[in-house]
DNA sequence: CGCCTCATGTCAACCATGTTGACTTCAGAG
DNA sequence: CTCTGAAGTCAACATGGTTGACATGAGGCG
């Protein structure tokens, strides 16, 4: 047992604290981590990963979404979508069909399958969140989501 | 100018909730990119990464840390750790020496150089959360410190 | 009809970050 | 001298990105 490999849980390291805010650097670290750990495991379980729920996620919030928009939204170049994105079509989780008026773009849609494994995986993540949240009570939510806010928004 | 590109911001797309709990989801995600994104274009600057910023942030609360510890610590193979660390090394931004009496293990330690770096790349994450901290006061930053701890320990 | 443009698709080369597995080297312990 | 533990190194591979170049398919329009 050379490594040892408690591998996902990666127990938040308790290191000398230089700055006040170090406590709080390592909980956005270890936060993401938490969210995502079990939404992880279950895509692997999948075939899939992050990238492929990223796709599934926002096409179900966005049905009809053509191409273009999808990769402005995820932030990735063409090539990079292409793999995951017919990985997805492949196992039949999207569908991709030509608008009925606008022909130059296609719009794509999750089938129910594929409705099914975003939200597993979403599941996941919101639990983690759920949990949080009812620990502290709304007021202890909506303070975490307007800090949130003001660290999404920073740039 | 067919990219859309402002790139680094990547809007908060506006996408339809399908569940109570999903801005929450998508505050995570864009909350650890607002959190990153200026120390990551701090690090790219110097020839850094993501992976060489934490080996700093660990050796600079760990002085004398040993290679084993540190591979624990960032939950990588030894052989993942070897690229970014050897680049550390040869840029002198790290130093290795056998202890004393425990001659086995290397100690790792920042240089005064290190230790620059690992500071302006630091700070500019502390600052976003500085400033969101600013912005709702000592309590809505507790809040936020009770919910992290409890997504970060979900596991 | 022929041509332009736009959205999409695809191919190739490349890079960074990680993984396993296998092996070497160095230094102290016996 | 041999064993062991920590570290270093080499190779093969997977994944998720990047650019650049080029092909395809469908309207728009002269």
């Amino acid at each position: 047992m050379a490594k040892t490999s408690q591998a996902a849980g990666l127990h938040r390291a308790s290191l000398t604290k230089l700055h006040d805010l170090d406590a709080a650097l390592e909980l956005m670290y270890y936060g993401w981590r938490g969210m995502t750990l079990e939404a992880d495991e279950y895509l692997a379980k999948q075939g899939l990963s992050r990238p492929h729920h990223r796709i599934l996620y926002v096409v179900a919030r966005r049905p009809d979404i053509a191409i273009g928009s999808l990769i402005e939204i995820l932030g990735i170049s063409k090539q990079a979508l292409n793999r995951p994105l017919n990985l997805l079509l492949e196992r039949k989780l999207l569908t991709s069909k030509r608008s009925p008026e606008q022909h130059r773009s296609k719009l794509l849609r999750l089938t129910a399958a594929g409705q099914r494994v975003e939200q597993r995986a979403s599941d996941h993540e919101r639990k983690v969140l759920r949990e949080a949240f009812d620990r502290v009570g709304a007021p202890g939510a909506a303070a975490w989501m307007g800090v949130m806010e003001a660290i999404a928004d920073a740039n």
